[in-house]
DNA sequence: GCCTTTCTGTTGTATTTACAACTGTCTTGT
DNA sequence: ACAAGACAGTTGTAAATACAACAGAAAGGC
């Protein structure tokens, strides 16, 4: 685990909380980890759970199938960000949707109760922890409104470039990578893989923007 | 305000808080209320806020209008709900919709920072409170999950069968009714107007579903 | 009661998309 | 080095959508 303590105490969750304080947390908060291959659920759709999952190593998509097998991406968790804290949150709540090891993970556990719960004039981080979930949360929020501004869109051409935009004042540079492969953007945006194709490609003669592969430039 | 106490004793913000506690809580959170007329602005897009409000009256939309006057409902609050609390929480983070009066509307301003920071040991239902705004947090943000579904359909039925379907298990019965005109109905699921129209005519005339205005019966 | 405005439904057309099938390139494992 | 699989791009067609223009019904104001 010390091998993930820069990483912990630069995520989000553990802002502002020293390093010493954080060893003697983790123990309160009941953590383990877990290890997962790709293309394993780390959650399941119709689960109930009382843990936030932490990403210590790889990648999760949070997504959705249908009836057909149409895939849906909700959102990419890289390391060091939190998910299903909505669900940890909620307890009673039946998980919509799955979290899937893109690559494969190394996941942290942290008992939601024993942060909403625990010690709460003992100790001093503890406010700080239940703030920082908050912010999380309300960041979570922000980017699930800036995800249905995309979606919002009417034509494939116009989600694109809703998307691109972000993703470049996010990098804060007109060059920028997605984390995404063309079949996973199209699954994040809900259009057609090779519709989507064939957009990118007429915007790139059109000199709007540049790509190669994963790699875009903004004109 | 006394008019509102068995309404804010209701809301979720305030659950499980006494009803004298509240009245001195809301001195506390330095609470004033505003009254708005229909089509007036309470937040716009790019303003800065550090106040949650909460809605004693009326109808808010959160929405978006772009360059061209398309126009884009991401959500609709009712009486005794929150908003504007992800950017109160974020604290530096512009705003990016607006939050309209769709009726007249009465709306009550709390001071986010001292909700989130005020007599952290003195107040018994402090701690109560902040766990509140995270639950309200939690649910908006599967809300939000939830209209990215819809929005995720690729064709206009699909779109109305996933919000119908929603809004009759939130109601636990297949006759409800819904918050929407068609027009705003259609600028909620981003699809065009007439076409949705046809399109519901289509689904009554094969027996799906029956509707008077905004009353639906699921079949 | 009447006029005006808002709301809903209807139709036709041009545009856009989804879908399927296929090609060529790059990557990976052996 | 080779084969198998993953990935990106291309094309054609059927289906769905956006858009515009209009008509009738309902609601609201005077």
């Amino acid at each position: 685990m010390k091998k993930y303590l820069s990483l912990l105490k630069n995520s989000k969750l553990f802002q502002g909380i020293s390093e010493e304080e954080l060893t003697s947390m983790l123990d309160c908060l009941s953590a383990v980890t877990r290890s997962y291959h790709k293309g394993e659920c780390v959650f399941g759709r119709g689960e109930r759970i009382d843990s936030v999952a932490l990403l210590l190593e790889g990648s999760v998509h949070i997504q959705k199938e249908d009836y057909w097998g149409n895939l849906s991406i909700l959102s990419e968790i890289s390391e060091g960000e939190i998910f299903g804290e909505v669900y940890a949150c909620l307890g009673s709540d039946e998980m919509l949707n799955d979290a899937v090891a893109v690559k494969p993970c190394k996941v942290l556990f942290l008992d939601v109760k024993r942060i909403l719960t625990m010690c709460p004039s003992a100790c001093q981080f503890h406010g700080r922890l239940i703030r920082n979930l908050l912010t999380v949360l309300a960041q979570k929020n922000k980017i699930l409104t800036q995800k249905l501004e995309h979606m919002s869109r009417r034509t494939t051409r116009e989600k694109l470039l809703s998307y691109l935009s972000e993703q470049s004042l996010r990098a804060g540079s007109p060059v920028f990578d997605i984390p995404f492969n063309r079949q996973q953007l199209a699954d994040f945006l809900s259009v057609d893989r090779s519709a989507m194709s064939a957009e990118l490609c007429r915007m790139r003669d059109e000199g709007i923007l540049s790509f190669d592969r994963n790699h875009f430039i903004l004109k």
